[in-house]
DNA sequence: ATACAGGATTCTGAATTCAAACTCTTACCG
DNA sequence: CGGTAAGAGTTTGAATTCAGAATCCTGTAT
């Protein structure tokens, strides 16, 4: 019998997703820019509809605002926030990252250390790289954690935290960068060496300087706004 | 000059969300139930834009499930999601809790000593009050928390944790509430008392007992679909 | 010149329409 | 009798249309 093979999601709204997701993340949409649906719609190729549904999950990922009668806008660097999206991130990813390391298969730990030893080889690069590279290693750490749903709110969390990353962190202090690379090695290794407690704490240390220098960063930050 | 007095969002996209949530947690709407939209808007009085807008959030917060070309269903109970769910409020909601004490007012003190004490007075009740009540007070104690995108995160977990209760817990294991209520004391008289670390204790291990109970219980359940 | 009023224009939120996919029924064939 | 194919009727996903709100532009009065 041939095996009733299911098929993918086929439906508008995550490509749309996908793609603005992009945009706001790598900074093509700018903080505060004012999404006009029809021509948003028109620019992507398709009609308002399945546009407005995929704005209203980014709303829900924290990645545009929405203002009742007059529309929706990326939503743009407010010091504050991201201090809660690290906080967030402090409780829940490095236990996140340990219930994965828990239960890492051998592939999976070399799928890691790639990653980790591209994001070595290709330092220094430009900031869109170095910031896919961070975001791939980061997301690698927890992909295989077996509960989902905290997979997913990481997920989003990292989402939103890309566009802190890209506006605040590497365009005003790039040489953090080599720093970083040098912790995201000590974390790989405990997980490779399956030391789970080790990944945990590692990690969390990682995420609080992390927190600290994007915040110093922000000190007196002022975004501009933009339409499309 | 009279002050830019802000709209509310009126949008029906709100009320729609509003209203499915009741319905799935207090059962109106059963596990697996298949949400054909015609039917559904109608009964809401709503067309099928913003029921299908207000949908999506749903799916966002895991109380809903697509199934691409066929059409979306209440999410049923997989235990395996009620450990996740567990998990995720065990290490969100003490950590919550306890920067809510940190920063309460004297009036959220009485509020959720208010809530507290009806809770105690009203019981025994049915189960949808109970529910409710729970509910509620789960909620005060993290409300005033100061990073709100960890209070949101918690809703949603809360919003969909409230199947599980409805159709897991009470309805067969209906003693445990007592014993729910005399912990509830506790954790409220921490809170009341500013012991902003023995509310982050006691909450974790209510949860902790919470979660072992409700998976107990769910051992061997079996759902049954049901269209509207 | 500036502030305000009023109307044209644009945009959102919601309803409706449309095409393609899916489902259910029934009829036919092995 | 069981299985399969055709086609009518639903239902979804997406586009389009519509009404009301917000914005912008222009003209006038101070």
């Amino acid at each position: 019998m041939p095996r009733p093979l299911e098929r993918s999601d086929t439906r508008l709204i995550n490509e749309v997703h996908e793609r603005l997701r992009e945009m706001i993340a790598t900074g093509e949409l700018l903080p505060d820019t004012r999404l006009f649906q029809e021509r948003l719609a028109a620019s992507l190729g398709v009609s308002r509809t399945p546009l407005r549904e995929a704005l209203l999950r980014l709303e829900r990922e924290g990645l545009v605002y929405t203002v009742p009668g007059k529309g929706m806008f990326v939503q743009g660097l407010v010091p504050e926030q991201a201090g809660d999206l690290y906080q967030l991130r402090w409780i829940i990813e490095p236990f996140a990252a340990r219930l994965a390391c828990e239960s890492a298969t051998p592939e999976q730990l070399e799928r890691i250390e790639a990653i980790q030893s591209k994001h070595e080889r290709e330092y220094p690069v430009d900031v869109i790289t170095a910031f896919k590279s961070n975001f791939d290693l980061h997301t690698s750490l927890v992909e295989q954690c077996p509960n989902r749903r905290m997979y997913e709110m990481l997920c989003d969390l990292w989402a939103h935290n890309s566009v802190l990353l890209m506006f605040g962190y590497y365009t005003h202090n790039v040489g953090a960068v080599s720093n970083m690379v040098a912790e995201h090695r000590e974390i790989v290794d405990a997980f490779i060496a399956r030391d789970c407690l080790a990944v945990e704490q590692l990690l969390k240390k990682h995420i609080e300087e992390a927190s600290e220098s994007l915040l110093k960063s922000l000190q007196g930050y002022k975004n501009t706004g933009r339409e499309i």
